[in-house]
DNA sequence: AATGAATGAGCGTTCATTCAT
DNA sequence: TATGAATGAACGCTCATTCAT
């Protein structure tokens, strides 16, 4: 069935080019008409490949976050001390600043347009979830993952940061600070 | 329907009556008849003491940053050595988690929904960034406003990973961890 | 009861201040707010004096006719010949210019804001109506009062081609071209 | 609701259906929902066609002139003589006393609902104005264009004239009279 | 598979009018 | 008398979604 492998295709690659769309304006304040004009297509052709806007959101959600994994665990090959390991980490992320921006902001979108029950339910959040929670975990070689996902919380809350910022204090730096602060807690406090 | 005495004084009542709906939904999920309702006003009325829907969010965020600063400073009285100051910002955090959570979302609303060019040109914004800033440097003594920045901003992300989070990591416990973090480092670094 | 008499004219008074802002504006254009705003009182005394906008709307173009009355009658007095009085009749026109432009506007407006069903039977419409079509046939001492009422319309069609109307072609010179075609008329015809 | 082929078509059909509407009522006492109503279609897809309500009526008031021109010249074919060419006019517009009474309601309204500033620049308006006095200069054969200009006038205050009348002074016998007082002018002062 | 015209509920906002004071 | 806060229906307009082609 190639036609299906051609069309499962083409749907990632729109979920691709409307990443930036999404993240910079949010998706209440983007409408079909402007992701389907992003996307050089027709609103009856999006609606041909997402059931809704809201299913379209949810798919770059799980798509983001499949594309992450494949990238971060590239990135932390060959570093095999703990400082190496948190420093591969910070270098990674800072490589990637603007995706991981625009992927925080897509992330908060997501959790405010779902509510509560069905976030805590949704499969691909949980899942997603877990995913960052061990990728951290296993990039890091910690043996408690509550202290990954907290890990990846502080991250976060780095990346969001970002949004309205000017270049006073740039995002390297913010970083720097972060890597210093986890090395010296695990200098202190053990994996 | 009692006549209003002091209309700024109900103004502000407003604002504090809104503010969870605003947390809750967000900005573009909210619409003024539904918090017409919460308030117990009529559309009119809303718009009698506040020009749009926009600058009531504004003034909302505004309303916000000038009570923290006034609880912040209450809770931090009588802690002496940098530990117990961390340790009284913490607590602090943890009594009004909360309230906060709530807060931080607001306030990625507020980013989103205004762009770029206008946040970082906004009177409102540049002034609370300040705000907290200061309130973080002054309550813990430190030498460095970027380290101060830099913690609200971490304290940021873990209020903001509790948006869509169940119990299974609370929110007391992240920011112990937060705060042995922020030990270890000054007692590598100072201050 | 000196009471209603004064009243009765603080009424007046509140009409002629209020005739500008709606000969500029139009009716439709004009909200309550601003009436009250110009006369300097709050909508509430206006509702107080006028039940409604639109009877407010009604009583000032009576009161503009009756007003008419008075201002016609005293400039047309000592003209004795008909083209004299013709003549009487252009020159009070072109010096109230501004003021007979603003009532044809006025005027307009009031018949487009009631249906031809009411205009028809509205006894201030007809009477108005009446008395201008009386004024000329009067003033210029004609024997047909369909001259006089065409007379009235051919008026305000130079009146209302003012409103939007650069300088180049002058209410002066139109009206001397009219007073030319009357005359020219006249001598041909008779009164 | 079949598919609209020749959508530039179909615009100008609306543009059509809604004349009459917005001549009776003025386009500040007709709503979107009213015109949509009356052209049989969606608010949605009058503002498929119509960027906005303001445009709508710029557009009609375009549409109009451009069909007055074809239609005048069509009538004023075959008369050679002043005279004969004032009588054709004069029959042109009897002809189409409801058209014009529609049209010179619509063209107050645009003027009263565009500040004066804006008429005077506006293109549309230039344009329709020029093009007025050109047919009539044309038609006629006059030599100055302002009495043309001035006719035009002339004509549009009998028009208004019929917005609020009963029948007791009929268009025609108005339009007569209009005729005569022109021929008396030309026979007395020339074209 | 693809188009884009069409739908209509719902948005932020306005404003004639009312009424407690 | 006079005030102006309050009301809520109605406005111009938007946009996720549908469907004839």
């Amino acid at each position: 069935m190639p036609k299906v492998v051609d069309s499962e295709l083409y749907r990632k690659e729109l979920l691709h080019k409307c990443f930036d769309l999404l993240a910079e304006k949010g998706y209440a304040n983007v409408t079909t008409r402007q992701i389907s004009k992003e996307l050089g297509i027709s609103t009856g052709a999006l609606y041909h490949y997402f059931p809704s806007k809201k299913i379209l959101f949810e798919q770059l959600v799980e798509e983001m976050s499949q594309q992450d994994e494949v990238m971060l665990r590239a990135a932390a090959q060959g570093a095999s001390t703990l400082p190496e390991r948190i420093a591969a980490l910070g270098q990674f992320l800072v490589e990637h600043e603007s995706y991981f921006v625009k992927q925080a902001v897509i992330w908060i979108d997501f959790c405010q347009h779902t509510d509560l029950h069905e976030i805590l339910n949704n499969p691909v959040f949980q899942q997603v979830d877990e995913q960052y929670q061990q990728m951290i975990t296993s990039v890091l070689g910690l043996s408690n993952p509550k202290v990954a996902r907290f890990i990846w919380t502080l991250i976060n809350g780095v990346l969001i940061e970002q949004i309205g910022s000017d270049e006073s204090f740039p995002f390297g730096e913010q970083i720097d600070l972060l890597v210093n602060m986890l090395t010296a807690y695990f200098e202190k406090h053990g994996v």
